[in-house]
DNA sequence: GCCTTTCCATACGCACACGTATGGAAGTTA
DNA sequence: TAACTTCCATACGTGTGCGTATGGAAAGGC
């Protein structure tokens, strides 16, 4: 007996974390280059093994790209939604998560990942899901914030669609500066 | 003689013709599946020629794609800037200009480029320029309409990374949502 | 009517990347 | 220790797409 349990839970622990390794270099290649750079040779060399291990954890590249998806949706559901440390009075609560979204880079990945699954309507649906969750998580602060149903969807559609093009835009700019830029826009969006 | 003047400038324009040709194909495949679809062969086949034909006009896919990028560039900044049919009161003005960008899909190819040209810094110079341009007549708008450098600065920032963000998210919506939206974002943005 | 230029077709070589077949090393179980 | 499983290396076949070499047709110039 392994000390992890039956022989069927340590092989599936074993898998994970091979797989994980080989997403985790995905995920780079995707970030560094785009779809293009996800390659199964690539991948292997800069793990230092070769294309066999890739087809004994993986069917084909495709499979491997919707794990790849699912990836990228389990980690970036994780970091936008359970992030429970915020203020506790409402309007302080958007503007501590309009901070984050700047300052920790959430969604540094989506640009990528939508370049990626623009073309492809199967997967572009995991992305839709994951732009409607984060929506009405934005969505529910306004209206915490006391903002009518109309009035926090106009308010969460606004704020949502600044920190995609924000992400998107090509001009680069200080940190502050973006910073200060989603302040006011937040302002913008607080008033009554 | 010909009719048109020199034997160059005769040359020049059968060029431009055939050439064009190619980029509106080029365009049209890079709208329908990206670059990876932008194919020497493929565009051929579209065009009922070969390749033959390609690289007499082009010396190979690279500089194609250069010229592709400054062909979008150009088009783009003519519809944009161009288009002198607008309210003189400033407000009524910006709310026709938020309504044709979304009405007309000005940057309707917007994601499709940066989806190309993200991850190289060369080409991304010319998108990142266009940003800007259109960055300043959004702010200059602005500024007509009574706000400070500062303010107007921020406003636009604001409805290009809006607009932006429209361009690239995946939940679609209805045109006259769309519409309702911009505009109640334009609303929030000229409250003084 | 010949020559030149313009434009494209055909055929080939080549590189890259996918997927598969097969063997083998290391560890596990009996 | 022998059999078995897990994991990866090696070698190969194949498809796709780029670029090139070469020939040829059509049209205009002289």
């Amino acid at each position: 007996m392994s000390t992890r349990g039956s022989e069927k839970s340590r092989k599936s622990v074993v898998d994970r974390q091979s797989k994980k390794s080989w997403l985790d270099a995905a995920l780079k290649a995707l970030a560094s280059g785009g779809i293009d750079r996800v390659r199964v040779e690539s991948l292997a060399k800069n793990l230092g093994v070769t294309k066999g291990s890739f087809y004994w954890h993986f069917k084909d590249r495709e499979q491997f790209l919707d794990e790849l998806l699912n990836f990228w949706a389990e980690q970036s559901t994780q970091t936008v939604i359970a992030n429970p440390n915020y203020p506790t009075d409402s309007k302080a609560r958007v503007r501590a998560v309009a901070d984050d979204i700047v300052r920790l880079d959430l969604g540094k990945m989506d640009p990528h990942i939508r370049s990626w699954t623009q073309y492809d309507k199967r997967r572009a649906k995991v992305v839709a899901k994951m732009d409607k969750m984060r929506f009405e998580f934005l969505r529910d602060l306004f209206v915490a914030a006391g903002f009518s149903t109309s009035g926090a969807d106009i308010r969460a559609q606004s704020l949502y669609r600044y920190a995609l093009g924000e992400q998107f835009i090509l001009v680069k700019e200080s940190m502050s500066r973006r910073l200060q830029r989603i302040q006011a826009q937040v302002d913008l969006l607080l008033q009554e």
